[in-house]
DNA sequence: ACAGAAATACCCACCGGTGGGTAGATGCCT
DNA sequence: AGGCATCTACCCACCGGTGGGTATTTCTGT
């Protein structure tokens, strides 16, 4: 039985290379290759698809985003996120949509069939653990609230803009603001944005 | 006549791609693929390559010292750089190094091929200027000093410790940093940050 | 020789974010 | 019912970065 394959990235050059690696195998088909999460959609209305594999940086609909979508339309797709991000935060955020693998960029295209061949048969496909025990990143947990302060933190706003357009007051923002820097880890703000960067929480 | 090829990416999903790609044409044989500068440099000690298509962004040696350094030590090797970021900063940057060619990762695998044939043939391939008079960022251009301040803010260096680490007094760093926000027309010291990320500045 | 860029350094004033607390009101899960 | 997480809000104090200036020295290109 062969695999009906969707690629989503916004990086032709690479979707491109992947096509041509992965139609060399027997068993996968690209059915569709396309630049962003709303052609993904598109495409998906017009033809069934067993995997997506998706990039997770892209401008307009991110791979999370994408994922959830897909999620709720078509729950029989199996979905498999590519991130050049640290995974460990991602992974949870992956869990969280539904989404059944995620893969570093650094993996072989033989690993990836194989995942892609594993999550059409029903499994998941995550980067094992990588046991970090010393305080590491890998258990950062935001809140929905601190997420939507972090996202708006990074587009520039100042506390008083956070305020206004969340309807809170600007103590409340800056108890946000204390708590996500506490969880992160972040020794200033810098270090906050720097994290939002090497966590694909950025849009391009 | 067959063009020996050396391509350097640390996605290995995207350097595998390629290769399949790019084995296909007749007139193109890939004689190497690294996932990192310091490989690459060891690759071509051993074996001679007409092109290199490296990426720009990669942990260790960055695509433009890779360039650089290829430049000084195989200065018949032509060197073509690929990147996610937006090229208007990094063109100049690449210029700089001697590197023949920048390519966003948008390009075709089609137009690699074309470009990778033409900086062979001794010309170059950088995007079309894209001419953008509306006070567009395509004109930054910082001073080595200050591109070196701009990296320690964006490795969380307070202005004292930055004082320290360059031999200056702080209130030089603090001129240096009025003049980095005036010529990359940033906001906050978040929309600096968000700068250095999308034109490859920091380290993944 | 002269213009211009680059790097250095200082002045003053301001305010916004940082760090340290405490605490009430929800709502969910067991 | 009790426990826990989340969201909300306030207090106080401090300092570091921001924005506005001006000015000197050195070097480079023409």
């Amino acid at each position: 039985m062969v695999l009906r394959v969707l690629l989503v990235d916004d990086h032709r050059v690479l979707r491109e290379g992947l096509e041509a690696a992965l139609n060399a195998l027997p068993d996968i088909a690209i059915i569709g290759s396309v630049g962003a999460g709303a052609d993904a959609l598109a495409r998906l209305a017009e033809t069934h698809a067993d995997v997506v594999v998706t990039d997770q940086s892209m401008p307009g609909m991110d791979g999370l985003e994408l994922a959830a979508s897909i999620r709720r339309s078509y729950p029989e797709t199996r979905c498999l996120l590519l991130t050049m991000h640290e995974e460990a935060f991602l992974r949870a955020e992956a869990r969280r949509v539904g989404a059944h693998g995620l893969l570093p960029k650094s993996t072989s295209a033989e690993e990836l069939a194989r995942s892609i061949r594993l999550v059409a048969g029903g499994g998941t496909a995550f980067p094992p653990e990588a046991a970090a025990p010393d305080g590491g990143r890998e258990g950062v947990r935001l809140t929905p609230r601190e997420r939507q302060v972090l996202n708006l933190i990074v587009q520039e706003c100042s506390n008083v803009q956070i305020a206004e357009s969340l309807f809170i007051s600007v103590q409340t923002v800056e108890t946000h603001r204390k708590n996500i820097f506490r969880k992160t880890k972040a020794q200033s703000l810098v270090g906050l944005i720097n994290f939002a960067h090497a966590n694909g929480l950025v849009k391009p």
